[in-house]
DNA sequence: GAAGGTCACGCCCTCTGCTGGAGGTAA
DNA sequence: ATTACCTCCAGCAGAGGGCGTGACCTTC
């Protein structure tokens, strides 16, 4: 692996072979770390106005320097000599190949001036693209040269410092080595110290990281990144895919940290560190070298202390016991994470576009999916996509038709904990919750249920519902439903001579004709006249046809025979001592009785008509002379009625 | 090197809500 | 006998909580 440590070349001299500016936002935004993307603002591109002597290369911020020499005797010894172009200088000078929008690729090549160290640095657009620059059209202001030797510095940094509003004011560049007591010390300080004078408001927006890392092997190239170091804008301007994550105060500080410090590079991944042990203990984690092993399970790690966790799970060993609960767990992390959830309740992490907020940044990542629709699981099987992976595992089942959860009681089998937990509350439990609607106090087994209800039966409709039975209209169902159960056995008919009430008017009107004596039906053989059309064809058939056979009641007990069942048969079967079995209670089983006792039945053939013929045979008939009805009670005009519909 | 903190991934769980078939009931 | 309606019930998916584990970085 190529170290990015400066190593100490055995020539004389070094050469800067590769000079990078990489927006430090946009290196950021590779490594998938943070994804602000530092535009190059008019600002920073008069900051990165560099010596014709390089060779660079501005793409969306990043721009690449190659070949300067930079020779010194004894020493490897780098000197940087900068150029500053405002923005008014680059239209003066015909530079408007520059990109009016950041996000414009463009194209800079910097040559040497002359031989030697670079003492002008020059801007110079790609061939074709622009005038060629000469040395009056580029601006050299106020440099400073400063020598450093290579030997200890590990990271140059450099500010490029203006006066706001003051184009042509001098600039300043200070150039550190990291670490040691140069002007400008690595890390967080170094954006803070004002250089040359103070700094002015908006200063820190145009520091640069230096890295100053060995070329090829075998060279003494030395390669330099120059990175922005914008920090606070990164906080204040978050990605798209970061705006909804808001990081915990602490990791930010800790981020902040590490962008500025970043100075060794490691080049299998996007690591970088300012610190060479942090640098050479992260190199080793691209080695597979784990040399401590699990004597229970093999299982090989890097350190000794994530071998004491993993064992600590085979063994059960939870040293960090929380002190709110009986809790305990392998690491302090997994106390601090379980307080936040049990205890503190404290959730960093926050959403931006609700209310939602998490304690672990993994949860809100999973949260803003519900944001964005995103379903990065897709059902190998059918069409559906899931948000998370614990999702498509349950869908599977549905391809499966696994049913891993088993009621203990009666072994159903069901898909979802769930589902059987709702199956054995509502099948074996006592107590079963039960859900009231609040508009009609039906009872109903599950809330979702209640919510079908509502929604059938509670709902307002805008559609008018009308009464089947009436001109009323309704808006709510239940209140259609109820409103027409009044029309049930609903008795409108009320008779002003007495208590009588009925369904239906005719029959009102038969019965006032008991009150007013009025007989509209006349028997045309004898000129008996009757009150309804029924009792006049009960009379006709009784005394005027001669196929006409009478119903005849006979007592189980004697035998004797009556005409009528309720008033002369009954009263007689129940005072009759001569048999045990009294009637059945209802027509269907006093006929089945009666057939099983005397087989099919048999007209009893009067000889004559009864003596009651003479007063009002059609007065009073048999609630059911076929035995359909039981004849309890008083006959009322309704039962007389509920025939004459037949 | 150890300890502590952070991060990422995974697993499992609960709660919630919707859906449609089954079965009972009334019209 | 048919039909409409309602509740019961299981199936299924959405969302979120909590924990296990390992890797990695920073600090001491």
């Amino acid at each position: 692996m190529a170290a990015t440590e400066v190593p100490v070349p055995s020539d004389q001299f070094t050469k800067i072979k590769e000079l990078e500016l990489v927006s430090e936002k946009a290196r950021e935004e590779e490594d998938g770390v943070c994804r602000v993307r530092e535009w190059l603002s008019p600002g920073n591109m008069e900051a990165q106005a560099v010596p014709r002597a390089l060779l660079p290369r501005i793409l969306e911020g990043e721009l690449e320097l190659v070949s300067a020499s930079v020779e010194d005797s004894e020493k490897h010894v780098l000197t940087l000599q900068t150029v500053h172009l405002t923005s008014e200088d680059l239209a003066m000078n015909q530079m408007s190949w520059l990109p009016a929008q950041p996000q414009d690729e463009v194209q800079v090549t910097v040559q040497p001036v002359g031989s030697g160290l670079p003492t002008l640095l020059w801007l110079q657009p790609p061939l074709g693209e622009g005038p060629e620059p000469t040395v009056h059209q580029c601006v050299t202001i106020s440099i400073q040269d400063e020598l450093y030797s290579l030997q200890e510095t590990e990271v140059v940094q450099f500010q490029v410092l203006e006066e706001s509003g003051e184009a042509s004011e001098d600039l300043t560049f200070a150039l550190s080595p990291a670490g040691s007591t140069g002007p400008l010390e690595g890390g967080q300080e170094a954006a803070q110290l004002p250089v040359g004078g103070g700094l002015p408001e908006q200063a820190e927006e145009q520091f640069f990281l230096v890295e100053a890392r060995p070329g090829e092997e075998g060279s003494d190239e030395i390669v330099l990144t120059i990175s922005s170091l914008h920090v606070e804008e990164r906080e204040d301007k978050p990605s798209p895919s970061e705006a909804s994550v808001e990081k915990p105060k602490s990791a930010k500080k800790r981020r902040k940290t590490k962008g500025v410090k970043r100075a060794f590079r490691c080049d299998i991944c996007t690591f970088t560190s300012a610190r060479l042990s942090s640098f050479n203990r992260h190199v080793k984690t691209h080695t597979n070298e784990k040399p401590h092993t699990c004597h229970l399970c093999l299982k090989a790690f890097r350190t000794v202390t994530l071998l004491r966790n993993h064992v600590n799970t085979h063994t059960g060993t939870r040293p960090h016991k929380c002190g709110d609960c009986d809790m305990a767990f392998v690491t302090s992390g997994e106390l601090i994470r379980h307080r936040r959830y049990r205890h503190t309740h404290e959730k960093p992490f926050k959403c931006s576009m609700c209310k939602y907020a998490s304690v672990e940044v993994s949860k809100l990542k999973r949260h803003a999916r519900s944001h964005t629709g995103e379903r990065p699981f897709p059902c190998h099987l059918c069409s559906y996509a899931s948000r998370d992976t614990y999702k498509l595992k349950r869908h599977m089942r549905t391809h499966s038709g696994e049913k891993p959860y088993e009621c203990h009681v009666c072994h159903a089998r069901f898909t979802q904990s769930g589902t059987m937990k709702i199956h054995i509350l509502q099948k074996h439990s006592e107590n079963v919750p039960k859900y009231e609607c609040p508009h009609c106090a039906t009872i109903i087994a599950r809330k979702s249920d209640l919510r079908v209800h509502l929604r059938n039966l509670h709902t307002y409709r805008a559609a008018e519902m009308r009464c089947r039975y009436c001109p009323d209209v309704f808006h709510e169902r239940y209140a259609l439903i109820q409103h027409q159960k009044t029309h049930k056995n609903e008795k409108r008919f009320k008779c002003e001579h007495c208590s009588y009430a009925c369904k239906q008017e005719r029959h009102m009107t038969a019965h006032v004709r008991t009150h007013t004596g009025e007989k509209p039906f006349a028997c045309l053989s004898c000129n008996k006249r009757f009150r309804q059309k029924q009792l006049l064809n009960t009379h006709f058939k009784k005394y005027h046809d001669s196929d006409f056979i009478p119903t005849v009641y006979e007592c189980p007990k004697c035998g004797k025979a009556f005409s009528r069942w309720w008033s002369n048969m009954r009263r007689h079967s129940e005072n009759c001592d001569s048999g045990q079995e009294k009637p059945a209670t209802s027509g269907k089983e006093r006929r089945m009785k009666r057939r099983k006792q005397t087989g099919p039945r048999e007209a009893v053939k009067r000889e004559g008509p009864p003596s009651s013929c003479a007063g009002d045979p059609g007065e009073m008939v048999p609630g059911d002379s076929r035995g359909g009805k039981d004849p309890k009670g008083d006959v009322t005009c309704e039962m007389i009625l509920n025939l004459m519909d037949k």
